[in-house]
RNA sequence: GGAGGGAUGGCUGAGCGGUUUAAAGCGGCGGUCUUGAAAACCGUUGUAGGGCAACCUACCGGGGGUUCGAAUCCCUCUCCCUCCGCCA
C-alpha cells in the first residue's frame, strides 16, 4: 500500500512509477476521490460539530427546566444529512482503499527498464558450469531410474503437478532443509520459526497476496487459505505492533510446505517436480528500518548465495527488471542455478525488498530513538532455497555416467554419511 | 458440536445515556537532580480532516437501530478467550 498523502504530494512521480510497471497513470482519479472525499469530511464535520453544540444546549436547558423545544427540531432536520454524509463518506473512503490496495510498489530507482524476464539484468555469477564426457539427465529421468521418484503414482493420489520421493532422495531433500536451517540459524542470525501454513485472509492482504492475486491460491472451506510462501506467516509475525529500534533488525526463518494453484502456468514445466503445487521451501524474513534494508537485502541475497556455494551449485544472480518485479516488492534479486539436464539457468531464490509497502497494509511499525512519533519498518523476503529445486540441482549437477548421484560434502552429516546415491 | 465471557488510546484497565475536552497506572518523550546511570519529582504523550498559528471536528472492533444526544441501550457481523464434548 502506497502512502496516499504521499500521491497527493507526487502525482507525476505516482504516475511514472506506475508507467515503469506498463500500468496506466492513476494521480487523477486517486487525488479526485481523495479530494472531494476530505471536502465532504469537512461538511460532515461541521454539521457534526453543530449538532454536538445543539445537543449539549438542550441538556443545559432542561437542567435548566427551560424550553428546549427549538433546539430539539434543529437537531432532528439535521440528522437525516449528517447520516446521508456518513454513509457517502464511508463509502468513499471504502473505495479508496479498495484503490489503493490495488497498486503496486514503487521501484527503487536502480531497478532497470524492461517488460518482462527477458529483461532482467545478469548481476554476477558463481562456479563453472559443469562439463560431462555423457550426455546429462534431467533429474526426473534419474530419479525414475533410481526407483526414488514416482510421478505416475503422485497423480493417481493427487492429480498432476505431484511426486513421491522416496529412499535417499526423499532423504535428501530433508538433508538439504537442515542444512539450510542450520546455516541460517547457526551462522546468519535468523531465528528458527515454525509457523502455521494455513492462514487468513488479512494476513494474505498483508504481504499483498490477496486482493489481487487470489486465483494463485489454495482457498479451504473455512475461508482460510494455504500458503503459497512462508514469507506471508514469517512477515506477519510484526502484524499490529510496534517495536522499538533496538530489536531490530529481527531475522526469521522457516521451513515450511508452500501450496500454489499455478493457475496461469498450465503446459510450463510440466515434468518432473520443477513446478509442483505442493513443495518444501525454507524462507528468509527480515523486519528492518528505513535506513538499513537496502544492505539487508544485499545480505539476505548473500545468505541465499552461501547455501548454493557450500554446496557447489553454479548460479548466477538477476535484477528483474521493472516489468517482472512483483507487485510488493522495491527491487528482486532472482538466483537462477545451472541446471545441466536442461542446459540452462533456472530460479532457485528471490529476495525482495518491499520498502514500508507490506508494513503498511499490516500496520508494522517501530519507534525510533529519540523520535516522538512511530515509522512503518521495511520488510524483506527471500528464499534461501526452494528445497525442491535445490534437490533438482543437487542431482542434476552430482550426477554420474550410471546413474548415481554423488552426496555433496556438506550434506553427508545428514545423511548418515552416505556418499553416492544408487539403485 | 454445546454453554458462557469479552473487544476502550503503545500496553494494562476504569467508565455503562448529557459535567468525558475518555480516569488511573505502566511505557515513551522532554526536564530537574547526578561525574554518569538508576531512583525520585515535574511536564508531556494517539490517528485523521480543516484552518494549515493558539484552535475546531471525527475516531472507544465493523455495520445498523433507539434517542434531541450513545463508549454507555438494542440488533447484527467479525475476531479473541474460558469450560464441556470429540480428536491429532
Amino acid at each position: 500500500m502506497l502512502d496516499l498523502r504521499w500521491i497527493r504530494e507526487n502525482p507525476d512521480a505516482f504516475d511514472a512509477a506506475l508507467l515503469r510497471r506498463g500500468a496506466e497513470p492513476l494521480s487523477a482519479v486517486v487525488v479526485e476521490l481523495d479530494e472531494s472525499r476530505r471536502k465532504l469530511q469537512t461538511e460532515l464535520q461541521t454539521a457534526q460539530a453543530r449538532r454536538n453544540e445543539a445537543a449539549k444546549a438542550i441538556g443545559k436547558a432542561k437542567a435548566a427546566g427551560e424550553d428546549a423545544d427549538a433546539l430539539i427540531r434543529e437537531v432532528s432536520d439535521l440528522k437525516a444529512s449528517v447520516q446521508e454524509m456518513e454513509a457517502s463518506e464511508r463509502d468513499m473512503a471504502a473505495r479508496m482503499d479498495d484503490l489503493l490496495a490495488g497498486i503496486p510498489n514503487v521501484l527503487k530507482d536502480d531497478v532497470p527498464d524492461g517488460a518482462d524476464e527477458d529483461d532482467n539484468v545478469e548481476v554476477r555469477r558463481f562456479g563453472d558450469v559443469p562439463s560431462f564426457d555423457f550426455e546429462p539427465k534431467e533429474h526426473y529421468e534419474l530419479g525414475e531410474a533410481l526407483g526414488m521418484m514416482d510421478f505416475e503414482t503422485a497423480a493417481k493420489l493427487s492429480g498432476s503437478r505431484f511426486v513421491v520421493t522416496s529412499g535417499q532422495i526423499a532423504r535428501m531433500e530433508r538433508a538439504l532443509a537442515a542444512f539450510m536451517m542450520d546455516v541460517h540459524t547457526e551462522e546468519k542470525g535468523y531465528l528458527e520459526v515454525s509457523p502455521p501454513v494455513m492462514v487468513r485472509d488479512h494476513a494474505l492482504f498483508g504481504t499483498g497476496q490477496l486482493p489481487k492475486f487470489e486465483e494463485d491460491l489454495y482457498k479451504v472451506d473455512t475461508g482460510s487459505y494455504m500458503i503459497p510462501t512462508a514469507e506471508v506467516p514469517l512477515t506477519n509475525l510484526v502484524r499490529d505492533s510496534i517495536l522499538s529500534e533496538e530489536e531490530l533488525p529481527r531475522r526469521f526463518t522457516a521451513h515450511t510446505l508452500c501450496f500454489r494453484s499455478e493457475a496461469g502456468s498450465a503446459g510450463k514445466d510440466t515434468a518432473g517436480m520443477l513446478r509442483q503445487h505442493q513443495f518444501a521451501k525454507v524462507e528468509m524474513v527480515s523486519i528492518t528500518t528505513p535506513e538499513t534494508s537496502n544492505e539487508e537485502h544485499e545480505r539476505m541475497t548473500g545468505c541465499a548465495e552461501d547455501i548454493l556455494q557450500r554446496l557447489g551449485l553454479p548460479y548466477r544472480v538477476m535484477v528483474l527488471c521493472a516489468g517482472d518485479t512483483g507487485f510488493g516488492a522495491r527491487k528482486t534479486y532472482d538466483i537462477e542455478v545451472w541446471l545441466p539436464g536442461q542446459d540452462r539457468y533456472r530460479e532457485i531464490s528471490s529476495c525482495s525488498v518491499c520498502g514500508d509497502f507490506q508494513a503498511r497494509r499490516m500496520k508494522a511499525r517501530y519507534r525510533p530513538d529519540g523520535e516522538k512519533g512511530t515509522r512503518f519498518v521495511h520488510t524483506l523476503n527471500g528464499s534461501g532455497l526452494a528445497v525442491g529445486r535445490t534437490l533438482i540441482a543437487v542431482m542434476e549437477n552430482y550426477q554420474q555416467a550410471d546413474g548415481s548421484i554423488v552426496v555433496p560434502e556438506v550434506l553427508r552429516p545428514y545423511m548418515g554419511g552416505l556418499e553416492k546415491i544408487t539403485k
